[in-house]
DNA sequence: ATGGTCGGTCCCCGA
């Protein structure tokens, strides 16, 4: 079995307290991070790789900023930025594959941009950042192998996964314009794994640090696994570690955690 | 209608 989490630390260096412990409780096989908000020279690889991960990254200074950390070697690193914009420098996308016991699978750590606010030339960004995504998933399905498409996708699927649909409608990560170029994405032929697995309401894994949010459970469900079909034939588990959200400084986001037989 | 909270960097921007 393989373990694929995804996690937006929202600065890996001021996270690395929470980041270690739960690497070390969860141990999951595979981690696609975003928000390390880090370049390469301030990453702590020395601590990530003591816990026997490798670790690789495209980071970038003060924003964004995306990472994979694998138990198991990377057979390759197969994209450092999304495809289909040379003049795009925010780094929000990397791709590696990686050998599991039964067959290869290709995983890629995502933070699809916010787009608030709305409209404006940040939401058309957004929008034109799917559409570059949903260009590049498109040919890798034609490989018909394991994929998963993990990360922070700032869209909130369905009205079940926001705790107040009616105050998100003028939001860029629930508009409807939003929501029905994400439903697009995933009719290329993919699936999103919670709606799989579990696809109950009040699954959130993001919480604003604003307004006592966590406290009143004021949360919303944007960090997802997307599959392809011969990943989501073969996942067996999907959870949300909401553990994290406690404790000392956490992340305003949580791992979501899918196990594959792979 | 407003203010509320983080993180990174440089005196404000993004979320």
């Amino acid at each position: 079995m393989i373990t694929i989490a995804t996690w937006n630390v929202n600065s890996i260096r001021t996270r690395m307290h929470a980041v270690t412990k739960w690497l070390t409780d969860a141990s999951p096989d595979v981690v696609c991070l975003q928000e390390i908000k880090s370049t390469s020279e301030n990453f702590p690889f020395m601590e990530i790789e003591a816990l026997g991960y490798n670790v690789e990254i495209l980071g970038q200074k003060s924003y964004n900023g995306v990472a994979i950390l694998s138990k198991r070697p990377f057979d390759e690193i197969s994209e450092r930025g999304l495809p289909g914009d040379d003049s795009d420098e925010q780094a929000r996308y990397i791709e590696a594959v990686i050998s599991g016991d039964k067959r290869p699978f290709r995983v890629a750590s995502i933070y699809l941009p916010n787009g608030n606010p709305a409209p404006g030339p940040k939401y058309d960004y957004k929008l034109a950042w799917m559409d570059r995504l949903m260009a590049h998933a498109q040919g890798l399905l034609k490989h018909e192998e394991a994929l998963v498409l993990a990360g922070d996708y700032n869209v909130i699927p369905e009205a079940k996964d926001v705790y107040a649909p009616s105050e998100w409608l003028t939001e860029a990560l629930y508009m409807p314009t939003t929501r029905k170029k994400f439903q697009e994405f995933l009719g290329i032929g993919l699936t999103e794994a919670f709606a799989q697995m579990d696809g109950r309401a009040g699954q959130y894994t993001f919480w604003d640090y604003q307004r006592g949010a966590w406290q009143n459970n004021e949360g919303i469900r944007i960090d997802h696994l997307i599959l392809s079909p011969q990943a989501a034939d073969n996942i067996v588990d999907l959870k949300i570690h909401k553990m994290t959200r406690d404790g000392i400084k956490p992340s305003d986001h949580v791992p979501v955690v899918g196990t594959f037989d792979f």
